[in-house]
DNA sequence: AGGGCTAACTAAAACGTTTGCGTAAAAATT
DNA sequence: AATTTTTACGCAAACGTTTTAGTTAGCCCT
């Protein structure tokens, strides 16, 4: 292929100008007579001119872009994470650079190296669910790349960090279900390395304790991939299900895991939430019509992933080296739906 | 920030070897010693040299990233999509850069020039609803980037492109709905510019005049901004409300209209399918788990990515320009589920 | 012994910019 | 008129690589 580019050198030879004045023109710089400039401009639009970026950002040593790592794009909670960071990144003069673990640590390493080292001027990266050595990223950031956690974060990791209040989320939706009167109320989460998974149940165990309700060990299930497999949840459901008391409301805490039972719980022709009530955390936009509509624990997507960005940009453009780290915690919100509609009474 | 990246030179310096043999080295070249290679690559594994991708872009003349860019990352065709493209490019050790243009012109026109000229080596384009002057494109193609369509194409242009059978989609789908026994069906479909939507209207149009039912301009819609606003789904849907004899059935043409649709539906009470019976076009996960589960044209998404990215992959590693063009139409598929239920019997 | 080979390395140019410094001419100041 | 200042431009180095074209030193061969 061959890019018949016009360049800044061919736009001096053209005018018989040097090609420091060209680049000053373009950059309109005080040191260049408007006459001048205008050739310049005009013959730069005229040839539709354009910067070749990676000279640009080889001279500047920087590159105004900046890499994302989640698990997986299709999951709208990330979707609307990353509609966030688009936003505020573009309006820095900034481009995103989008990758997917797919909740693997291998891929997660991979597209790391993949962005890194002056590809990108930071990182920002919500963990795999399989991540809990982060030593790929301690080395990063020592050797001075900004990197600002979402979501899933690391505590071995010291830097910006944009979070929402799990426990609290986890909480108020267990005890939602509590106060609707539901007496075996089983959670199924992710791996419980994640700090969001740990926080998660822990709300819900804290629920349960301040409700004088016991916290059994049985009806608390992990799905080590993240719910990326149909198969792990549906084993887990099954194990809730063959108990000899089968709980009476499920607190799923990963969108996936949510969106999945909800169809295991088709599957199986479990009524919800007759003889199951579901509720989730999900950002899907469809909650409202799901069969049942689905009572469930939303995330500030958007926010989360615009806040994100702003810190890692304000790390990049820090004049000096930063050392004193924040992290944000976001409010969830709980949308109360029919699948944990009380039951009043049997029709 | 300062960036204490280690370069060449520094391995150089070090080893007292010149910039030349370093580089050499590394590159695993016959010129060189295998003494001095295992000293040159374990001096740089200690040290963690990577090289600045920048720099051998600007030399290679090629970035290994390609450029993408669809209307909205969290419609769930799309984001599936782009996991094809994902999958194709890594596999062959590209990049992606991915931009959304929110079915705006001006935002399309941005984010390709932001892209654009050797930042990218190609580029994958799904147009936006806004989209039909391509000036900006033909311009960049003329100046040699390759450029492959999928999804939303342009005729203007001469290149690869990726769609599905739009027409036989749509025709299937209100042939579904004709056999099913529904008598007035509505059409709510995106601007009227969109090689997808016109596409599909004529599969509609025909599936009615094959079977000898009347087009009636009444009840089709056009939403010129994509659905992107509720408001301009809700005033079609209200319109065809309001028609003397209201469509006992809708067929809906794109993603976001969809799941609109049946969320205003929702809101207006009116029941699915006894009242109105709905059929659309989406790629939602959750077919199956809404309410009703939705009968659904689904789009082969991640093949389309895959084979798009294969195809602009094709023209950048041609060795000559490429002249010749293909488009690749794929199947659709459909997806009979309760939302189009016959009605034996009104219980 | 002289020429030709080869192996292993180095020097330098190039990719397309940006930028600090230098300088000639024009303008302003004495 | 002589000096200084300003204006407007050019030169050349630099960013970190890759690559072409040398350049040594040692070896083999007749």
């Amino acid at each position: 292929m061959n890019f018949d580019a016009i360049t800044i050198r061919d736009i001096a030879r053209e005018l018989h100008l040097s090609v420091s004045t060209v680049s000053k023109a373009l950059r309109d710089s005080y040191e260049i007579s408007d006459k001048t400039k205008k050739l310049v401009l005009e013959y730069a639009q005229k040839n539709n001119y354009r910067p070749n970026p990676m000279a640009q950002s080889l001279k500047k040593g920087h590159s105004k872009s900046i890499g994302i790592v989640v698990s997986s794009i299709d999951n709208q909670f990330f979707s609307q994470v990353i509609n966030g960071m688009e936003s505020e990144a573009y309006s820095q003069g900034y481009n995103v650079i989008i990758t997917q673990s797919h909740e693997s640590w291998d891929l997660e390493v991979q597209n790391v190296n993949h962005l890194t080292h002056r590809a990108i001027d930071g990182l920002l990266i919500s963990l795999s669910t399989e991540t809990n050595d982060v030593e790929h990223l301690k080395k990063l950031q020592s050797q001075g790349l900004p990197i600002v956690f979402f979501d899933r974060v690391s505590n071995e990791i010291d830097t910006h960090k944009v979070i929402v209040d799990n426990l609290k989320g986890a909480y108020e939706a267990t005890m939602h279900l509590i106060n609707s009167g539901y007496k075996h109320i089983a959670h199924i989460t992710s791996s419980a390395i994640t700090s969001v998974s740990s926080e998660r149940l822990s709300g819900y165990k804290k629920a349960l304790e301040d409700s004088g309700m016991e916290v059994d060990d049985r009806y608390i299930k992990f799905c080590t991939h993240g719910g990326q497999a149909m198969s792990e949840i549906q084993q887990a459901l099954q194990e809730l299900l063959d108990l000899e008391v089968k709980p009476d409301a499920i607190l799923t805490a990963w969108d996936r895991i949510t969106t999945s039972t909800l169809s295991l719980l088709h599957k199986f022709n479990i009524k919800i939430p007759q003889e199951i009530a579901l509720l989730g955390f999900t950002n899907t936009l469809l909650a409202d019509v799901l069969n049942p509509s689905l009572t469930a624990v939303q995330q500030p997507a958007f926010e989360i992933g615009r806040k994100a960005t702003e810190m890692l940009l304000s790390i990049i453009n820090s004049k000096r080296p930063v050392t004193e780290f924040e992290t944000v915690v976001l409010p969830t919100e709980l949308f109360i739906r029919n699948s944990t509609a009380r039951q009043i009474a049997v029709k």
